[in-house]
DNA sequence: AGATTGACTGCAT
DNA sequence: CATGCAGCCAATC
């Protein structure tokens, strides 16, 4: 029963995540171990409200919001980070040396 | 069972 | 800085 599948694992990585700060699918992905970047985003895809993950605090390596390929879901991810106090620059990407996730710092 | 797709990343051009 | 390509692996068709 230790293991509940990667997406559990991946939940409980950005769950650790503050508000205000953001980390990187590659980094989430080596947190959570055994999972690529690209699993993390089906994961963070997969997310219901009942999970209370903040997967809006997760962003592509540029630093940037990924774009999906359907819905509003970017534009939403923008206002609810915007919302926690993070700034983004001209180009709607942020400082990762700035709201970088360090994990135990 | 094989092909395609995707909220990615790193390196090369 | 923009594009392109290979590697990645679960989910979907």
């Amino acid at each position: 029963m230790t293991d509940r599948g990667y997406r559990q694992r991946v939940y409980r990585v950005v769950r650790q995540i503050p508000p205000g700060r953001v980390a990187t699918y590659g980094q989430v992905a080596r947190l959570a171990g055994g999972c690529t970047p690209r699993m993390v985003g089906f994961a963070m895809a997969s997310v219901t409200e009942h999970d209370a993950v903040p997967w809006h605090r997760v962003l592509n390596s540029r630093g940037e919001v990924s774009e999906r390929s359907a819905g509003d879901g970017a534009a939403r991810q923008r206002r609810l980070l915007r919302a926690e106090g993070v700034r983004f620059d001209r180009r709607s990407r942020l400082d990762l040396d700035e709201v970088g996730w360090l994990p135990r710092g």
